[in-house]
DNA sequence: GATGAATGAGATTTCATTCAT
DNA sequence: TATGAATGAAATCTCATTCAT
């Protein structure tokens, strides 16, 4: 299987904090801190889902105080949006790595690998991309359009090649594209939260096989 | 487009009110106020998403009073309950009504007929459909049970048209079939919830070439 | 002394409630608990002074709970937004009942008899309007435009006056009829919050005094 | 127009630290600290109100840190105090400079200078006589007691003065005297405040005018 | 059956003050 | 001498739920 590792917060140079972070200048313990509230957000909105976390939870978690949390986040959701930050560098780096999908063998093996990097992302990720959609619709518009730029970028691309390869009259292949990626947001869903309980290279094997006879016009 | 009309509570016979509901006998002005709450809960879901509605909104919405909420349903899960039990019969009786999906165009259009159908019973639970996942994932384990029955028979059925269509090796039929169900739901869910703004036809039309050749050895 | 004595918001029809009760229908239940808060909250305010006081202070005071306070009103400002309605009302009122002012003894009469139903007034609001000056400069601009507004129209009714009696030309009618208010204003907040301790009724014919010899024009 | 220009703090031989800054011997760079400290209380005061400003306010006004901030002062109060400390001298040698105020145009011009230069100290100290009174009343009574003793030699001061000049019997000296008092205080807060927008030197004539006729039986 | 009123537990947020470097 | 980091007590505010009419 593909793998693709996101580099996790700490280990980067500038994690990047809430609203009241960037207006001090950060020393190197409070970038800790900062990291150690990110992951440890990340980690409860995994368990608790984003809503139902508390800032307790969050603060519990990163074994600091309330008063610590919102010297470098205005409140929950500024965390999210830093979280988010990182996530859609790491989406935006992910999605320039698929290459050329051809209809044979080897087009079909492009797609399984980056379907695996895809996994891993959302392994790590799925918490913050699930809040990112919730969010979007309803409390704040910044963060939907943050995801339609990503996903809008990655699909154009997506098109791009679908287009390429499709002799499909019936296939749309913007939307086509976004069908794809809205199958392995929803499926990875699933998988990582548990909620059904698949072999995940076998699922990794299928999902690219739908998508490479279903839009990319590979030979079964 | 194939339409499937969802049958709203209020024209049914029985309105499912919740557990207080259910321990006395409603005449027909207790009725059409379980219906009110009911769709003022549908209607409120959908824009505010269901973590961040109060019992208040629905009140609100549904023109009536805090007291009078808790004089049918015991809190907002207990709507909600209602609500998926409704969504739940009508999913297994949309289930039901996918014929065989045969390698040519015929299958093809059966396949779109019936995602017309599920796209219209989406437009109208979508709402219920996205608080149920959130839910099951950390509220309510026994929502997430009736989630799997009703997937997992849906599932099951589909896996066997899959198995009997395909001839494609690297496709496990069992995760073809959650694998579309999933893209179904979130493709559905940007577009309802107008994260993209599509037209519903086209995008029809290409879910169903997609499923078609990439699931059922349908005819390019 | 000339008693004015200021209708406790009790006993009026319409209690003015803040944000909140305004999008709610008040029954006589309601309307006796906002009026309960609003006087608590003038107590309190002229015990402990608007900024040091919490709401906490102010609901037990009332023998109520912290819902009920935000049932009613959404913060302390907003509390303080209600009295000043009500505060500048009486004001609004008090302001006309100034009769002409002569320069002989009856002139001096009139203005001895204003100015003790002005004191009572001030004993009753005076937190209120000392708050109104505070957050007027800090908080909230609406505060000070109805300052301005009240104030600037008596100044003129006043001024008018000042003119009509004045024969001195060093004494410009506004900035005069400013200067009286202001020392009212003062005073009667060192008398009534008990920074020095005065015969009230010494004081006020030293006021009258003043403002009739030093503005009016008055015999000595 | 008779100018008075308070000595900034920081010309002075020796700042008063709060403290425990007075347990320590301070050399050069902490006197400055001490001074920004001090100036920027002040000005924040004046733009906030006291109680609205924070301590964190204060030292980014200083541009220093709040570590810093607790070297020099025990906590807000304390700068204010050290504030009063300043300004109660310079009120005090004011107060010793308001020469025989005699019926005639002499005594008046007088008065005028005198008041031109108490308005320059209240156009400096406003913030911190406002703050003064408000702390008297509710924080600190030793607050009050300083004030009591300034403005108490002062009024009596005044009061001779006015006794000599007057032969309104209707006229307490004392209480015109603090009437007096109460007036500047009032209006030079109006005026600086800009919660009004006056001309200065018109105001003081008017002023002048007011005190010299209404108490001094000045001529008109 | 229906409603507005009331409650209080719990969550969020602020900020003065102390501490380690 | 100076500073950023950390703390936690106390304040604000929300909202599900119960109650009296």
């Amino acid at each position: 299987m593909g793998e693709y590792s996101p580099t996790p917060p700490s280990e980067r140079g500038d994690p990047v904090g809430g609203t009241p972070a960037q207006e001090r200048s950060l020393r190197a313990q409070g970038k800790k801190t900062v990291n150690r509230l990110l992951e440890a957000g990340l980690d409860v909105f995994g368990t608790r889902g984003y809503h139902a976390t508390r800032v307790d939870d969050i603060v519990k978690a990163a074994k600091t105080s309330h008063g610590t949390f919102y010297l470098y986040f205005s409140n929950k959701e500024d965390l999210l949006a830093s979280l988010i930050t990182h996530c859609a560098e790491e989406m935006e780096a992910l999605f320039e790595t698929l290459g050329e999908v051809t209809p044979d063998e080897a087009g079909r093996a492009e797609l399984r690998e980056w379907l695996g990097r895809f996994a891993s992302l959302y392994e790590h990720y799925g918490p913050v991309i699930r809040a990112w959609a919730e969010v979007a619709e309803t409390v704040n518009p910044a963060f939907a359009e943050r995801g339609v730029e990503i996903l809008g970028n990655f699909t154009v691309n997506l098109a791009k090649r679908i287009e390429k390869a499709s002799t499909n009259g019936s296939l749309d292949p913007n939307l086509a594209a976004v069908s794809l990626v809205a199958m392995l947001e929803r499926i990875f869903y699933f998988v990582f939260s548990r909620q059904v309980d698949f072999d995940l290279d076998a699922l990794l094997d299928t999902l690219a096989s739908i998508a490479h006879v279903g839009v990319f016009a590979g030979n079964r």
